[in-house]
Parts: structure tokens; C-alpha cells; sequence
DNA sequence: CTCTAGTGATACGT
DNA sequence: TCTCGTCACTAGAG
């Protein structure tokens, strides 16, 4: 995620801040990072029978009551859909989850057949018990996937704390770069280097339930050392990242943050002639790199936002060259007004673009079937830009069904010998209560209610 | 020596 | 068909 070691780097001009300093700000914060840390609260749920699902929203629950006791205004964005560039490394992300979530299965599948009638138990036979109930909920909190599903159910929670919140069109870094433009949110809460790179004045790092965090102001990043003799600053940090390697871009072999830096600096940051100085070093450059950085950098420039103003989708700092020529949706879809807005409240599912309410199906979490674990393909680099060859040969689950089945017990509370019939009815109640929420307030929200309140405004316009 | 890239340990509500 | 881990440590290359 990010660019790695960038927050290290800048670690010396981080600066202790406590909630207590943002009284009258509005903070705007990215709700995955916030949801990550549910995660192996929900897998401890998951393990523990008894649950109702609802372990994975308390750390953001947590941080908003920490903001609003101190005085702050938060603003909660959560990621859309996803942008061509990271389709790559998302598929190679999905199948690790896939992986971790196949093999917790089996594992808690064997737990739960020896766990019912443990009296055979000697204090050792416990202890190890108990092990492999840690090592069940290391796995499975490393399957647990953050659906739109679980974003838009938090999205509510935090509107009926009065919590403005918006589904960026895309990813919720450029969303919230775009809010701090507009002069909308004041500063943001993150765990992502990234929304430095996309241009926010002042980002809040590690922010905890009891409010302290860590603030790096853009502003101030040029006075780091860690990257010495290279000097940061907002504008060349774009091309850092690229030549370092971001989401957006396969990095090249050997050339991480420093040695980027190194060469952008002898090149008194000229693209270009670092790559050039890089080559004659003897480091293998592909030779479209340099068109491939081009366009991760217009990912950070013009990316598709929605503008709360003009009620549509527009680019975050730009708009993009009139002579590029980019692949497909590269900076994110084009979408109809009323699609957008859509998603924008929560009410659209922002990739099937289908509305919430009709295909909330209950929510299982890490609970679906997962898929097999492919066999490791021989000698294929991991991220090329050539052909998907991954969809070869599918090989057969060795165990699905049965491991599938182990699944279904689990689910429920107390899954009173639940057969397979029932695939639309409501199998959670928890979930199911959230799908009448969701389709209430679907029947009754108007999309006007984005407009924002007048707190949220900015301090130019005042017409309504 | 510096730096990249890979590995292993690790995580917790009421 | 449906969203991002991270840190410390170290082998190994330059």
C-alpha cells in the first residue's frame, strides 16, 4: 500500500497531535483504514460462535466519538471502485485473501469437530486447543475483505451520529485530496502516505481511539532529512512515487524509495534524466517506463472525484493533457449524474452500479465459499502487464463442499441444522435488520441531502 | 558500507 | 460478482 517507507522517511517532521487541537475543524478520514482495524475483531467474533457482527465497526465508532467530544467536525469517505491501474495487484491481493481464508476454513472446520465434547481435556490438550484458535483467528482476519456492503452499513452508523459521509467514485484518497482543494475538510485522518502525494495540507497518521495520532504538514515535508541529500517537496512528490514504485505502477527491479531519490536528485528532479542516470548505472529500466510513470502520475492529478458543488464527477487537480492517450477508464469510469450521486450517498453499489437495497443479500463477511487456492504458477513474474494467463485450468477444491458446510454451521448463532435451501432469506438477523435500514432509508433519502449541511459549507456561497 | 526484497511474528470486544 | 497490513530483522546484491 502506498509507497513503502515514505512515512518512515518523514518521520522527522511528524508531530504528536491530540483531537483536543482540531476543536472547529473538519477532519475528514478514510473509512477503510479505520474498518482494517475491525477485522481481527471480527475474526475473533467469527472463532467465539456468538457474535452479531458488529466488532468491526468499533474502532471507527471510537475515533468519531473522539472527534466530536473534542469539538471536531468528522467527515467520513470510503473507497468506490476501482481504478484500471490497480485491478493488477488487487487480483494478486484477492487470492491471498482467498488463500488465508481457505486454509482458516479447514482449520476451523478440525477445531469445531474437536471442540464439542472436550472433556477428554488435559490442561496441555487446552493450551493447544487454544493455540490453534489464535492461529485460526490470524488467518481468518487476513481473509476478511471490507465490502461495499460493510462500508455502506458503517455509513449509516455514522449519519445517525450526524457524521457527514460520501462513497468517492474511486478511492477515497483522491476524494478526500479533492475536499481538502475545495477547502471543504481542513485536515485529514489516514494510515496512507498516499493523500500527501495527492496534495492534503495536513494528514493525521495513527489516529487512536483516545485521539493522538501523528500530523505531517505538506507544507513542512522539505524540511525532512531522511531522504538527505534529496529534499522533498509537494510538487516532485509525484514523481518520487512513480520512480519508487506505487500502486499504480510495477516498480522496477533494485529501485526502491532511496535509490530513487538518489537518482532525482542527481538529475536535479527531471524525470527523464534520472531514469537516464539510472540506466547508466546499470539498473534495467523497461523501456515504456517512462510513458507507464506518465500515466501513474496523472492518476494523481486528475483522478475522478465527485464534486459535492456541481453535483457530479469532475478531476481532482486537472484535467488530463489534451494529447494523452491513456488506456480505458484509467482515471475512473465516466458516469451518468444520477449514477454518481448514487454511489456518492451510498444508495448505488459503486462497481456493480446496481442499487444497494435490491442486492443486499446478508452481508457473510469471511464466511462465503472460498475459492480453492490455485496452484502456484511456475516461474511467472508476479505483475506484468501481459496477458492473464491466470484463468487457465480451475482445479477441483479437494473438500469444497465439505468445508463449505463447516461454514454454514458456523454462521449462524446457533445454526439449528440449516440445510442449503434457503439462499435469499435471511439467514443473520443482524444483517438482515441492516438491509431493511439500508432499504428505509433508501425508500426516504433524497439525494439532495449531499448538498452540504451549513456547517460544511464552504465559506463562499450561502444559497439555498 | 547502503539498500532492496523477502521472511516470520503479530494482532483482542464486552 | 462484491476493497489496501505492518514491523523488525536479515540475506544478499551492488
Amino acid at each position: 500500500m502506498g509507497i513503502p517507507g515514505l512515512l518512515k522517511a518523514l518521520s522527522d517532521v511528524q508531530r504528536e497531535v491530540h483531537v483536543s487541537e482540531l476543536r472547529g475543524l473538519r477532519v475528514g478520514l478514510d473509512g477503510y483504514c479505520f474498518l482494517h482495524r475491525g477485522k481481527y475483531s471480527r475474526a475473533y467474533e467469527l472463532v467465539n460462535g456468538q457474535t452479531d457482527g458488529q466488532a468491526i465497526f468499533n474502532p471507527i465508532l471510537q475515533v468519531l466519538r473522539a472527534l466530536l467530544a473534542a469539538g471536531a467536525e468528522p467527515v467520513l469517505v470510503f473507497d468506490g471502485g476501482q481504478l484500471p491501474a490497480k485491478r493488477l495487484v488487487e487480483g494478486a491481493r484477492k487470492e491471498a485473501r482467498d488463500r488465508a481464508r481457505w486454509s482458516a476454513n479447514l482449520q476451523l472446520q478440525q477445531l469445531q469437530s474437536l471442540q464439542p465434547n472436550s472433556s477428554s481435556s488435559s490442561p496441555s490438550a487446552g493450551h493447544a486447543a487454544n493455540e490453534d484458535k489464535r492461529e485460526v483467528i490470524r488467518r481468518l482476519s487476513a481473509g476478511v475483505d471490507i465490502t461495499p456492503e460493510i462500508a455502506v452499513a458503517c455509513m449509516r452508523k455514522a449519519e445517525a451520529m450526524g457524521v457527514f459521509c460520501i462513497v468517492a467514485p474511486c478511492e477515497a484518497d483522491a476524494q478526500l485530496a479533492a475536499l481538502a482543494h475545495d477547502n471543504r475538510i481542513d485536515v485529514c485522518a489516514t494510515e496512507d502516505v498516499d493523500l500527501l502525494v495527492y496534495g492534503c495540507p495536513r494528514v493525521i497518521f495513527g489516529l487512536d481511539r483516545n485521539g493522538y495520532g501523528r500530523e505531517i504538514r505538506l507544507a513542512e515535508i522539505s524540511r525532512s532529512r531522511g531522504l538527505s541529500p534529496y529534499v522533498p517537496n509537494p510538487e516532485t512528490l509525484p514523481d518520487l512515487c512513480v520512480f519508487a514504485g506505487c500502486d499504480y505502477l510495477a516498480p522496477i527491479p533494485r529501485v526502491g524509495l532511496r535509490t530513487a531519490a538518489k537518482f532525482l536528485h542527481r538529475a536535479g528532479g527531471d524525470l527523464p534524466r534520472a531514469l537516464a542516470l539510472a540506466r547508466r548505472s546499470g539498473i534495467q529500466v523497461p523501456n515504456d517506463f517512462l510513458d507507464r510513470a506518465r500515466e501513474a502520475r496523472l492518476v494523481f492529478l486528475c483522478q475522478t472525484v465527485f464534486d459535492i458543488e456541481e453535483q457530479r464527477l469532475r478531476h481532482l487537480k486537472m484535467e488530463p493533457p489534451a494529447g494523452a492517450v491513456l488506456p480505458t477508464d484509467w482515471l475512473g469510469p465516466a458516469l451518468a449524474d444520477d449514477v454518481a450521486i448514487g454511489i456518492a450517498c451510498g444508495e448505488i453499489h459503486p462497481m456493480t452500479h446496481q442499487p444497494f437495497a435490491q442486492q443486499l443479500k446478508p452481508a457473510l463477511l469471511a464466511l462465503e465459499a472460498p475459492t480453492p487456492p490455485v496452484a502456484p504458477t511456475p516461474s511467472t513474474p508476479a505483475l506484468t502487464w501481459q496477458e492473464p494467463t491466470a484463468s487457465a485450468p480451475k482445479q477441483d477444491p479437494p473438500q469444497a463442499p465439505s468445508t463449505e458446510h463447516a461454514l454454514a454451521s458456523c454462521t449462524g448463532p446457533s445454526g439449528p441444522d440449516d440445510g442449503e435451501g434457503d439462499e435469499e432469506d435471511s439467514e443473520s438477523e443482524e444483517w438482515c435488520a441492516e438491509g431493511s435500514l439500508l432499504a428505509a432509508s433508501a425508500a426516504s433519502t433524497s439525494c439532495e441531502e449531499l448538498l452540504p449541511p451549513p456547517a460544511f459549507a464552504p465559506s463562499s456561497s450561502s444559497s439555498s
